[in-house]
DNA sequence: CCAGTATCCTGCAGGC
DNA sequence: TGCCTGCAGGATACTG
């Protein structure tokens, strides 16, 4: 569910609310998610210690501690951080709860399970490669020089390579849609089938994008909140994701919907080539 | 290596 | 009121 600029409120949300915080317990059931749980192993590692920053690679989240390691974190779909007064009633799919010193609790709530909670001891971030393979940063500054000829290089559709998180990291299905309609790129196209200054039009367009939505705290379409309860303001600013049938607000043409890659689409016939 | 599909899981909306 | 189907901000194992 949380692309890039959801977790990135995420993140920044984390830093402020549980600056100078311990954890006092950890609590929890050891269910199977994208990888096994294992809420013993991760209170072992942080009963006791101090939150000290908050950090994001793609949509991954990484919490550090006054003890070497890190506790890294993915949302999946349906994954949510929340921080909670211990005495809300606790959630059906609250599956990692850390105990704070302030007498608050930060929830790991996620029904689907295709989120992630591990410990990495030191120096074994550096090793997995759900981070090491990851792609370049849409906030990169070399974007537009680094991502067109990676594109330009493949035969899939434009729209299935910068959802590749080895491409470029963090973008998911709304933006990926947004970005195409901004650019003017059908998402079917392939990447070799376009030329390297569209495909630098693409980057642009995606960085900004996602600069926009991170400027107004991520998009709320269901369910998603920051750790405080707070919603997302860009949805009002979505131009095709989740508007199949309605006219295109640059044309007027209806929008359609396809699929790719398994993946709903929505796309403007007339002004996305 | 690359491209495309199936799959993990729960919840919810829509059709009958 | 159900029951059934399909779809949902994702990543990856597997197939050809």
């Amino acid at each position: 569910m949380p692309e890039l600029p959801e977790v990135e409120t995420v993140r920044r949300a984390l830093e402020i609310g549980l600056n100078g915080l311990r954890v006092t317990g950890v609590g929890g059931r050891s269910v199977m998610m994208r990888r096994p749980l294992d809420v013993p192993f991760i209170a072992a590692k942080l009963t006791g210690c101090k939150f000290s920053e908050a950090r994001r690679r793609g949509k991954y989240l990484l919490l550090d501690f006054d003890r070497p390691g890190s506790l890294m974190v993915h949302l999946g779909m349906s994954g949510r951080l929340m921080l909670c007064n211990s005495s809300e009633p606790m959630l059906k799919h609250a599956h990692l709860v850390l105990d704070l010193s302030d007498g608050r609790e930060l929830r790991f709530v996620d029904p689907r399970r295709f989120g992630l909670a591990v410990w990495f001891g030191p120096g074994e971030e550096n090793c997995d490669p759900s981070l090491s393979d990851l792609g370049i940063e849409p906030l990169d500054q070399d974007l537009e020089n680094h991502l067109p000829p990676l594109l330009h290089a493949r035969r899939s559709p434009v729209k299935s390579l910068i959802l590749d998180q080895r491409l470029i990291a963090g973008v998911g299905n709304i933006y990926a849609a947004e970005a195409l309609w901004r650019a003017g790129i059908r998402p079917t196209r392939k990447g070799c089938r376009t030329s390297l200054p569209r495909l630098g039009r693409l980057a642009v367009e995606t960085r900004e994008v996602i600069v926009e939505a991170v400027a107004q705290g991520g998009t709320t379409i269901r369910d998603y909140a920051t750790p405080s309860g707070d919603f997302g303001y860009f949805a009002v600013k979505l131009q095709v994701y989740g508007k199949e049938g309605q006219p295109c607000p640059r044309c007027g043409e209806i929008l359609k919907d396809t699929r790719i890659a398994g993946r709903t689409t929505v796309w403007c016939p007339h002004c996305q080539r």
